[in-house]
DNA sequence: TCATTACGCAACCATGAGGTTGCATGTCTG
DNA sequence: CAGACATGCAACCTCATGGTTGCGTAATGA
């Protein structure tokens, strides 16, 4: 197995979680909120969303625990932030997904042709 | 809103459900196998998998269902492939969201620092 | 024709995820 | 200090999801 492959699959295996955490439309909406909003607090985010604060925090813990969000105290409140580090590896998992299928394609294209 | 907001929303919405189904480790492996191996049918997906062919048939169809992939009859086995269309949306979210969020810490800093 | 292969369908089960309510705790602010 | 505000914690409920087993059926090939 080449550098490569050993690369890829672990991108697949820290991308899982990721799309997992995006894959639920009120935590996608919080995400959303997050980057047009910036950073902001919890009882903020509920705001926006038809679910109950305790509903938010939930949802929030989850991101943070796919890494893509983190808390920072401040006085009483909560501030939430963006992280976008494993935003951009999932992002090349699907860029390296994508790529994998033309190649594929074209490959079984020049077998059937040839 | 503007009509930038309103594509942006509309891709929102159309990107949850392909994140819940790339969330699944199993679904993103099968994802994969089929990348790495083109179009195959659900006998050999289900080798390169550690559960059932009936729990591989649900995931594909859950795949399906998001728009991830097609089924093809073939005598007296069903072919599956990749749809691409969908992840490259998805991607465009991804791409979206990094984007929003740069700006956002930019103008944050931007109204700090002034 | 008959065994084998590839699949579909349906029932069933266990678990976890998303949501709620209720109450306790910590932090401002007048 | 007292009330208001922001959050944390815990119990609880419901239902979708991922998984299984069992069996029926269509295509294939010797």
């Amino acid at each position: 197995m080449s550098r490569a492959r050993n690369a890829t699959a672990a991108r697949l295996h820290e991308s899982a979680p990721v799309f997992a955490a995006l894959g639920d439309p009120t935590r996608l909406r919080l995400v959303a909120r997050l980057c047009a909003g910036g950073p902001q607090s919890i009882t903020r985010l509920s705001a926006d969303v038809d679910v109950t604060r305790q509903a938010v925090t939930k949802h929030l813990v989850a991101l943070a625990d796919a890494g893509l969000a983190r808390p920072r105290r401040e006085g009483r409140e909560q501030i939430w932030a963006l992280e976008t580090r494993r935003l951009a590896v999932a992002r090349q998992t699907l860029d390296e997904i994508s790529g994998q299928w033309d190649s594929a394609i074209a490959r079984l294209r020049a077998f059937v042709e040839g």
